[in-house]
DNA sequence: GCCGATCCATACTCGACCGTATGGTATCCA
DNA sequence: TGGATACCATACGGTCGAGTATGGATCGGC
């Protein structure tokens, strides 16, 4: 879109080029991550990229690390505030079904998984989030087999939700019938 | 793992480099398909490549096609012999769940869906087995809406699936607590 | 206003991999 | 059995992207 188009006189700093890296991510995937590329877009030479980085292993690892700072905190604590237990897979669904952006590099990585260095990185968020959705189905009342076990379900659908509706661009689905998918799903993921 | 301990001495086919396209991308994904380490890995040099295609380009798309074509026609054909519709969907997940070698190529090309060529297959065949899904669903007793939703979710589960476990390595799933998985699977998602 | 540190440009090397050119060897058949 | 055809080896050219070397520009502190 825009080559050069940024009128940012600043100079760079390390985390500009990690935020680049992710945008860069998100939208072309891991593979497309080239130093000269991403300087071209930043508007400026590959002597400056390594000058913050001494190798493009090392942007790719702190680009990792910074996103999965950043993380899923806010939504997390939340649903936990949520009073009613019953009411939080409802309402996690929901929120998590309707926002974009956050899942596009999530869904870029697991497109990577072949790359050594996104998965531990992919290992540890996605470990983190099933036992996010474990403690939530036990506090819906699921005993402690039933409720890991519907976790594993539920993810499984949720990573493979977004490899068949986001990456891949199967009968693009209206909006309509998304939340017409989202109520159902949440009608027999959710215990009764 | 055999890197040239194949004691066949016969000349090879386009078929051959098809087949060893397919196994490695199984193993290493569609990133990892070079002529020269395919080559290697057949005991012949790009000579004998370029004889029989004209590009790599070429050979991945043939190799695409010859996935395409073996199929999933005999699972499909026997679930559909089934005289009892309630039976098919817990005889269908058990199948699918207990074999591992067909997922090995869908796996890594759902890594690849940022590659152009790719995409349409996976498209064609994503698209029959949900439509083959929802099929099933609807013969179970499912409402038209209820069925493909259904066979959304449950074919989604299945996507994420394979890359949680399958790529990505997630606490190593033992075999006792996948079938317990299987079971939960099918209670949850088939209609009572 | 000078100087050291920070940031960046230019110009290379190097390796990986695709594709081409061309000649050699095996195989089949008239 | 000899020649056409199918299959393969060797050697080369070209591109793309990572990493290096080195000098120039810019900024902050004194």
């Amino acid at each position: 879109m825009n080559a050069s188009a940024k009128p940012e006189r600043t100079r760079l700093s390390a985390e500009d080029w990690e935020d680049a890296a992710l945008k860069l991510i998100a939208d072309q995937g891991v593979g497309a991550l080239a130093v000269e590329a991403l300087a071209r877009q930043l508007g400026v030479t590959k002597g400056s990229f390594y000058w913050h980085f001494r190798t493009r292993e090392a942007l790719l690892q702190a680009a990792l690390e910074r996103w999965e700072q950043y993380g899923e905190k806010e939504v997390i604590s939340q649903i936990e505030a949520m009073p009613d237990p019953r009411a939080r897979l409802p309402e996690l669904f929901r929120r998590v079904a309707h926002e974009l952006a956050p899942h596009r590099v999530y869904a870029a990585l697991l497109k990577a998984l072949d790359h050594p260095q996104v998965v531990p990185v992919m290992a540890r968020v996605s470990q983190r989030r099933m036992e996010f959705l474990t403690t939530i189905y036990s506090e819906a009342g699921l005993v402690p087999d039933e409720a890991l076990n519907r976790a594993r379900l539920t993810y499984a659908a949720y990573v493979g939700f977004l490899q068949l509706n986001f990456t891949l661009g199967l009968p693009r689905i209206s909006h309509d019938e998304f939340d017409a998918y989202v109520e159902h799903m949440i009608r027999t993921l959710t215990p009764s």
